[in-house]
DNA sequence: TGGCTAAAG
DNA sequence: GGTTCTTTAGCCA
């Protein structure tokens, strides 16, 4: 299959991009003088060029003008994007393998979030209403995906597994069921390794370290799909004639492994494309699907605009519904109000289409895509994308999410009143302090280095988010009294409002039990939050309600994410800082007359096991000056108890005055929050 | 900080 | 009859 003329692969594979320098005369594309290509600042020693036709003087001119600069592609590193096959459903066969024999559909409230292949053989598809699943396959089995939480596991720890291969840590998460990989230094390695005169039994070593450590492969073929498919024969590049070639070669097989392992180890099937870029990648990827995967060979200038000319604009990740839109529009010359803008119009347009209309460039896509409000030089941005280029780094791997945010939607039934609100407040909460500890807190693995703990389990916090937030939306009611034309603003996602404040610290004591926390964080934090978001005692017509953590700040631990919040009782101080503030700004309408304390807690407050222990598992080691913080922080959220809630609903109070002792806990609770308060207790965790 | 938009799965 | 639940990222004032 290799002729025996070629180089070794070890030498070839030092080869560097220089010897592979080429020009692409035989396509229809402009010429562009090397000149030129360097006062435009595009001036690339290391890649050869692709060189543009032209054949028309006019075209010339144009050109010049406009002077559409061809992106120079960057192919040095290799990139896999995993995409685990409908991982919902999966999810869900894995716990219950019945299921994997039928048709699966994985339901969130009146839609199809997603459903296995058997589901779809039969016409199911993602997205669907409920209804119309059922109506085209009435023996669909359903189950509910609302909480997130078992999804969000396994995608942990198949996420972990992966990092578990990466040397650089450059291994990024896009969403639950996706994963890119940079895997350039793996791969890299072991194309050195390779025995020309034994490809066959070649060995991939998976850690530097340890040379037994990996898997046996045939490095004489890919493994799995390649685009285009590779010829028995061959195509002129070789492995010891291109390095990106082999490169790609190995990769494939990495690629295999980890899948193979994947399904072994973990139950999971998944697909992967295998490129030199996230966008090329992820694109590759979706050739074969599921339970495959594709490499993409672009080894030579042109291969991947090649490539990314048959697609749709709109499939390109990146050029989402509008700006796909927008382009479309420009080059159909088609007025944006023409085509229906309420629904989700199919955007047909391909590459070739839109890089073959006349003056296309950079300028021109900024000039359709721009404006006040967008992103910058998203003209470039776009321009690369559709010539295959994709400068964006895979993101190192970090345990820190940059948010939690739990939220539910009322669609049918609106919220309107106070014991609706909260017991979906209450809910909310519940759900945010156990994600809070589940993503947040890990075990701690040097105990004697924290002996004022006290506690048997050590753990700790990996991050303290500084900020809470509430977001609701609002069902627009039909307008009865107009009867003008005027349609009614959609309830979408934009349609949110949300207020913020300092995340009290006591959320942050693991001693105490997620329901003690979650009610005082209601009480405390977000329900002065919602006042200030809705003036009204009642009927808000609530249709969706989100609580949100963020603004993180690393504890700072050998686990390598970013440093900073090194000292823990300083963070503290800050927090007590901004507490402060919000103190003050609870109080800052004048406060009303505090007939009544609703919700208060002051029963729960002043029992013993309530006095701390925050933060007392901080790495300083400080704990007096930790705990006198928190002490500060207590005595303010008892004044934020005694008059910030009280005011929270102020005014022309008629029924809040009343409070009935629950039998159960003997708290004092507010008429109106009794049944909630009941449920709560009946709920038990 | 908060509103708003866009995109992703 | 019905569009879920998130997360990230960017611009603007």
């Amino acid at each position: 299959m290799w002729p025996g003329s070629m180089s070794p692969y070890c030498a070839a594979a030092r080869t560097t991009y220089n010897s592979e320098a080429r020009a692409l005369v035989d396509q229809d594309y402009y010429w562009v003088t090397s000149v030129l290509w360097l006062i435009e600042g595009q001036s690339s020693l290391r890649y050869g060029r692709a060189w543009r036709k032209m054949t028309t003087p006019l075209l010339m001119r144009q050109t010049l003008r406009t002077t559409p600069k061809i992106p120079t592609p960057k192919d040095d590193r290799i990139i896999l994007h995993f995409d685990y096959d409908c991982f919902y459903a999966s999810v869900f066969e894995n716990e219950t393998p019945a299921l994997k024999a039928l048709p699966l559909g994985i339901k969130q409230k009146s839609i199809l979030a997603t459903c296995n292949y058997v589901a779809r053989a039969r016409g199911v598809k993602k997205l669907m209403l409920i209804s119309d699943a059922e109506k085209i396959c009435p023996e669909l089995v359903l189950r509910n995906g609302e909480d997130l939480t078992r999804f969000r596991d396994v995608s942990k720890r198949l996420w972990s597994f992966l990092r578990s291969h990466s040397w650089n840590r450059k291994v990024e998460r896009l969403g639950l069921d996706e994963v890119f990989l940079d895997v350039t230094d793996i791969v890299e390695y072991n194309v050195q390794l390779l025995n020309p005169n034994a490809l066959v039994h070649s060995f991939f070593q998976l850690s530097e370290q340890d040379p037994e450590k990996g898997f046996s492969f045939d490095a004489s073929a890919f493994f799995g799909c390649t685009i285009p498919p590779k010829r028995p024969d061959g195509d002129g590049a070789t492995l010891g004639n291109h390095p990106a070639y082999a490169r790609l070669l190995v990769a494939s097989h990495l690629a295999g492994y980890l899948r193979h392992k994947l399904e072994e180890d973990f139950g999971y099937t998944s697909t992967c494309g295998v490129s030199t870029n996230k966008v090329l990648a992820k694109l590759a990827g979706t050739k074969n699907k599921p339970k495959n995967q594709t490499t993409l060979l672009n080894l030579h200038e042109g291969d991947a605009l090649a490539f990314m000319d048959e697609w749709q604009i709109r499939k390109i990740p990146g050029m989402g519904f509008k700006n796909s839109q927008l382009v479309e529009n420009h080059i159909l010359q088609r007025p944006s109000e023409a085509v229906p803008h309420d629904h989700e119009h199919a955007v047909k347009i391909t590459t070739r289409e839109v890089l073959a209309h006349p003056g296309m460039s950079p300028g021109l896509l900024e000039k359709i895509l721009g404006g006040p409000g967008t992103e910058r030089g998203i003209g470039d941005k776009v321009w690369n994308m559709l010539h295959g280029v994709d400068n964006a780094g895979v993101k190192e791997a970090s345990d820190i999410p940059t948010q939690i945010s739990i939220e539910d939607t009322y669609v049918t039934k609106t919220l309107n009143t106070q014991a609706e609100l909260m017991r979906e407040l209450h809910a909310l909460a519940r759900s945010l302090i156990r994600r809070m500890r589940v993503d947040l807190v890990v075990a701690e693995e040097d105990d004697n280095s924290y002996p004022l703990t006290g506690e048997t389990a050590a753990q700790k916090w990996l991050a303290y988010p500084k900020t809470l937030r509430l977001s609701t939306r609002v069902k627009s009611r039909p307008s009865v009294m107009d009867g003008s034309q005027q349609a009614p603003p959609r309830d979408n996602y934009y349609n949110r409002s949300s207020r913020s404040s300092p995340l009290p610290t006591f959320v942050f004591s693991l001693k105490d039990g997620i329901d003690y926390v979650a009610e005082r964080l209601v009480n405390e934090a977000i329900l002065p939050l919602f006042r200030r978001l809705h003036n009204e005692r009642h009927n808000w017509n609530l249709a969706l309600v989100n609580i949100c953590v963020t603004n993180m700040v690393p504890t700072g631990n050998e686990d390598g994410s970013v440093g900073g919040g090194r000292d823990i009782s300083k963070m503290f101080k800050t927090q007590g800082a901004k507490l402060k503030e919000f103190t003050v700004y609870s109080n800052d309408p004048p406060a009303p007359v505090a007939t009544a304390k609703p919700n208060s807690l002051r029963g729960l407050s002043n029992s013993s096991e309530n006095s701390a222990a925050v933060a007392s598992q901080g790495p300083t080691g400080d704990a007096r000056v930790v705990a006198n913080d928190h002490d500060d922080h207590d005595q303010q959220m008892e004044d934020i108890e005694a008059e910030g809630t009280a005011m929270a609903w102020d005014d022309d109070d008629d029924d809040d005055g009343e409070c009935r002792r629950c039998p159960e806990c003997g708290q004092r609770i507010p008429e109106f929050a009794m049944s909630a308060h009941r449920r709560f207790h009946a709920l038990g965790d």
